[in-house]
DNA sequence: TTTGAGATACGAAAGATTTAGTATCTACTC
DNA sequence: GAGTAGATACTAAATCTTTCGTATCTCAAA
């Protein structure tokens, strides 16, 4: 028995360091600490706890160069994204992913740019999928 | 000082429970238990005791009736739909919602069905806001 | 080749979440 | 009004998450 979990999402604090890792594409515990907000204060070692259980967990893997490790996501963010989207619309938009969408054009916060983007895209994609 | 983390969001088993809630209007412990699948076996106080913390944590409120509670929720789906997308569009989609809907519609497994649902629906929003 | 700055390894405390057990309460029924 | 089925209240164990401290290791400079 491997985990007792099969959690292939990532925790909050995995998310904040595996979203500055796609960022830099790779980086050292300190390049990661370094990207993180300044009011962040988080212990040199406490960093390199989380992406210890990133590599523990596959979100990463590291290789030693010199005396540090560098870490690299095994897992690119738009995989991670879609894969987080089915999920949310699974568990809360009865897995009827136009009712995610419903919801968010309803948002009265969103911009009218933001909408317009958003029907350029689903246009798009209807013409690739006819043509 | 209330709460240490000043969550918001709902934890997996209160999403859990509260999707119920949601689909029942309200309820009594025993309604919600009934509610979710058989291989779940959850016991009835672990039920009880998490809708208590869903209480303690202003998520639903109960009043008494006999010598039972109905559980009631103080927050429409919608409304917690709209919170978690504004959350993870946040969080892994750089703030844009236009770039949560590119990753969902580039999803290879959406259906053209859905696909022309999502486009009505945003056709519709622009139409309101200029008519 | 010693040493020290800076890195990793490991262990563990503190907090949060999930689950359930035991004790107690409450409304009926006899 | 005593007994009981079924409900709640309270406590707490087990696990997971977040955080950091101490010990150790490693490269490079003196």
């Amino acid at each position: 028995m491997r985990q007792k979990k099969k959690n292939d999402l990532l925790t909050e604090v995995e998310l904040e360091f595996m979203s500055e890792l796609w960022a830099l594409g790779e980086g050292t515990v300190r390049d990661v600490l370094d990207q993180l907000p300044k009011e962040r204060n988080l212990a040199y070692t406490t960093a390199a706890t989380i992406l210890r259980i990133l590599e523990q967990k596959d979100f990463v893997i590291s290789e030693k160069e010199g005396k540090r490790h560098i870490f690299k996501p095994t897992l690119a963010k738009d995989t991670y994204q879609t894969r987080t989207l089915k999920d949310l619309s699974m568990k809360l938009f009865d897995d009827t992913p136009a009712s995610l969408v419903a919801r968010l054009v309803d948002d009265a916060d969103l911009s009218e740019e933001a909408l317009g983007q958003i029907r350029a895209l689903v246009d798009r994609r209807l013409k690739n999928d006819t043509g």
